[in-house]
RNA sequence: GCGGAUGUAGCUCAGUCGGUAGAGCGCCGGUUUGUGGUACCGGUUGUCGCGGGUUCGAUCCCCGUCAUUCGCCCCA
């Protein structure tokens, strides 16, 4: 064994977790592309300001998670700690402002600097879709649905809660929020240690704390409700509707503010209880300054992401993979033919083994246990009349076919 | 970044009140050039997480460190 084990936070996918990684994003794939999305790939790492000016200076993403460091030529460098940022700076570098809507979707690592615990890991996977030139709470509906669909296509509709928020215009938002922190600071006090910074940095996190002496002066904080006004009220009223339209179910929680200051209007996660403290499985909303600030005209947007490794570990089975077939040579000669008919039966698109090491029964138990669904059997004999025993392991039942005919006959089966 | 728990074979775990480690499962070979997971025989596996200290001697005691895990913060 030797001393280098894998950077805190990072793990391989191997086995049955990388097949379980796999299916997230292979069922994702066939949900998304039902609603036309396609697949983008941006780089893992990016110019920093990507992501320092998008995501808000002062979200703990930025102030302390980024893996930030300066290349060769002196360009600050970050890898990504989530992919919408990118989204929006390749949608202005490709030009595609020009031909909205982009449905567009990613998978793949994103890089964070935190403690890991279960669910949460330093070099972590995301799936996520984003709905580039949404023009109102229909679009924001219809991907918070895919979502849904995603969720119900992986048997997780049952173990997840959506949550439901809006967030207003930036002029509701900003109403409310100096409303918000003009109330905290007359109990500044009364606040917890953690909330009495928050005021500071995000002061619409104190509405998420876990703190008793917090939650109890929320009671009688200023209303969000109060505060919105005509265009978004309406926006919030009619994304409801949509949704419902939609089918799918929704509980509102106003708690839900994210951590990311680009958001505005629509604020989602589904959630579960059955990964600790990382109960967030899947999060999103709708956001309209991004591509502006990227260098683009100003084009709302909607989108979410997923946590791979969190879905994975949601999924109730492994899934298995597909049932092989095994050639069993006795004997030299029988190796040489083994040799062309394992080729001709990989030609033909079936997944086969040679299997030569130990005596049969060994072979047969090492077959048996790999999940094969036939072995095929060539001793001296059948070599010299040309066939073998093709037996199906399932039924044990066992038949003699000419060599000529094994790949039709394992087709047929 | 803060606090708690854990770390012995590939896996699950036992153990030594300090005398350089064991079980089950797994894995490999054979019984068996001719057929199924459970039979029989044999075999294999460890820097007891890493580094330092105390000691004649440390896997065990002490300190540090790394990793995992639970909670806080935050997030997918």
């Amino acid at each position: 064994m030797s001393g280098l084990q894998p950077p805190r936070g990072t793990h391989d996918l191997i086995g049955d977790t990388m097949r379980r990684h796999h299916h997230v994003v292979e069922t994702a794939r066939s949900v998304l592309e039902t609603y036309g999305f396609e697949e983008w790939s941006t780089p893992i790492f990016e110019d920093t300001r990507v992501f320092s000016r998008t995501l808000g200076e002062t979200s703990d993403v930025v102030s302390k998670e980024m893996y930030t460091f300066e290349d060769r030529g002196g360009e600050s460098i970050t890898l990504r700690p989530e992919n919408t940022a990118s989204i929006c700076r390749a949608l202005v570098t490709n030009g595609l402002t020009q031909s909205l809507p982009q449905k567009a979707f990613y998978h793949g690592p994103m890089f964070r600097y935190e403690r890991p615990q279960k669910g949460r890991y330093r070099q972590f996977h995301q799936i996520g879709a984003e709905l580039l030139g949404a023009e109102g709470p229909l679009r924001d509906a219809e991907v918070i649905t895919m979502a849904y669909d995603i969720l119900k296509a992986l048997g997780l509709s049952e173990h997840v809660v959506l949550e439901l928020n809006t967030l207003g215009d930036v002029a509701s938002r900003q109403a409310w929020r100096e409303a918000l922190v003009a109330y905290f600071r007359q109990h500044a006090d009364a606040l917890s240690e953690e909330s009495r910074v928050r005021l500071e940095v995000n002061p619409l996190r104190i509405l998420d704390s876990k703190s008793e002496q917090d939650r109890a002066l929320l009671a009688d904080a200023p209303a969000f409700a109060d505060y919105l006004n005509d265009e978004s009220r309406k926006f919030w009223d009619d994304l409801r509707s949509y949704l419902t339209a939609f089918g799918v179910e929704f509980v509102e929680n106003p708690r839900i503010v994210r951590g990311l200051d680009y958001y505005s209007h629509t604020a989602f996660e589904f959630v579960t209880t059955k990964l600790g403290a990382q109960g967030t499985v899947l999060a999103g909303g709708r956001y309209e300054g991004l591509v502006e600030q990227m260098g683009g005209p100003a084009i709302p947007a909607i989108g979410w992401a997923g946590g791979i490794e969190r879905l994975a570990l949601l999924l109730e089975e492994t899934p298995s993979v597909a049932a092989g077939i095994a050639i069993v040579p006795m004997g030299d000669e029988a190796v040489l033919k083994g040799a062309s008919i394992v080729r001709s039966l990989r030609e033909a698109g079936l997944r086969a083994e040679i299997e030569t090491r130990g005596n049969m029964k060994k072979r047969m138990e090492r077959i048996v246990k790999s999940g094969a669904s036939h072995a095929v059997v060539l001793g001296d004999e059948e070599l010299a009349r040309g066939v073998v025993q093709l037996r199906n392991l399932g039924t044990r039942e066992q038949q003699e076919v000419a060599i000529s005919d094994l790949v039709q006959a394992l087709k047929g089966a």
